[in-house]
DNA sequence: ACCCATTGGCTAAAGGGTTTAGCTTTAGGG
DNA sequence: CCCTAAAGCTAAACCCTTTAGCCAATGGGT
């Protein structure tokens, strides 16, 4: 075997990187190349197509958050656990603004597995709730819907004000757990 | 004066079919061109560049969106304006979800305008609370990041089963009015 | 130690999209 | 009737993606 410089793990850990720096816009595979110290066609013996790439940049992420997501949620329940998981969501928004506008929500073949982990956890969180089967899925859809809006304003700069977005913010939280606890 | 037969508001109209057709991606100015019957290059005549085309698509959905917004809204008030607002802004979406995709909510100077008008309908729907100042604000960002989260997610199939989504915007229409009646 | 198959890298080149430069044509006003 | 301004055109540069085909290095088997 030759000379195993580069991997599709390193392709994507410099991708992040160039998003992280750039924004998604300047995620090229000519900018990628040249920081990897390579012929741009040379990518090609790592990753199918820019679209791959992609595709495994947002998996990555994704997997990431729901890592994230799952620590916070640990030894909690309730309206406790559904606060931590939503702050633990922002947080990593608010950390690599960048890699959230990356990921992709159009239903790849890719992204199944990692989505359903997703939801599985923030099932998980609602669990204190003894929500059953459906309600269960309607109540996961709104807390990921709620998350994910906040998320996508504040990472693309959607939002005016910023020095208000934590007040913003809990009274978000306090809208979902009251919309889990309120009865009908 | 020559023929006018282009204009800055025709191309945009015809920008919008491409769109509406075959998603964000295939808005190209090629295609534009080609669709419109004429050179890539005369399409610069009439649009400062594609960036700027994508702008000024930006404001035009969002003003749409805002007119059917305040149409629903018109003689509701509280609980009845919120739940009529949240179905016009996912009625829009279904309607059209490309055009939806497409909306850009970087803070570019030409959307400072349509933004603000969204957010006074908000604002408007939301004056029968009573919120004053910074509370205010804070709802609107609210009824925002949900509506358009979900919107978001339901634009680009981020959801798995379609045949239950009106029990899950139900579900998030009381979360968002539960939030605004709790005390606290 | 040597061979050689596999693999990772390279150059060349095609193809498509955006954008600029500069020319030509048309329509309307004086 | 002319002449200017707007709208169109072609040519061409530039960049990015992707394919094709070649070269070199590496490491396992003999």
């Amino acid at each position: 075997m030759p000379r195993a410089a580069l991997s599709p793990d390193a392709v994507v850990d410099l991708a992040v990187c160039l998003v992280d720096e750039n924004g998604p816009e300047a995620l090229t595979l000519s900018a990628l190349a040249a920081r990897a110290g390579v012929a741009t066609p040379s990518l090609y013996k790592h990753v199918r197509n820019l679209a791959e790439l992609r595709e495994l940049l947002s998996v990555r992420i994704t997997d990431k958050i729901t890592d994230e997501l799952a620590q916070a949620v640990l030894g909690r329940s309730r309206d406790e656990a559904v606060g931590a998981l939503m702050d633990a969501w922002r947080a990593y928004v608010t950390r690599h603004p960048h890699r959230y506008a990356m990921v992709i929500q159009q239903p790849h073949p890719g992204m199944r597995a990692p989505g359903e982990r997703l939801m599985d956890i923030m099932l998980a969180a609602l669990r204190g709730y003894g929500l059953e089967g459906s309600d269960a899925i309607h109540a996961a859809r709104c807390l990921r819907a709620t998350a994910h809006g906040f998320a996508v304003l504040e990472a693309s700069g959607g939002f005016g004000l910023p020095e208000l977005l934590d007040d913003s913010y809990d009274l978000l939280k306090r809208m979902v757990v009251a919309g889990l606890t309120t009865p009908r």
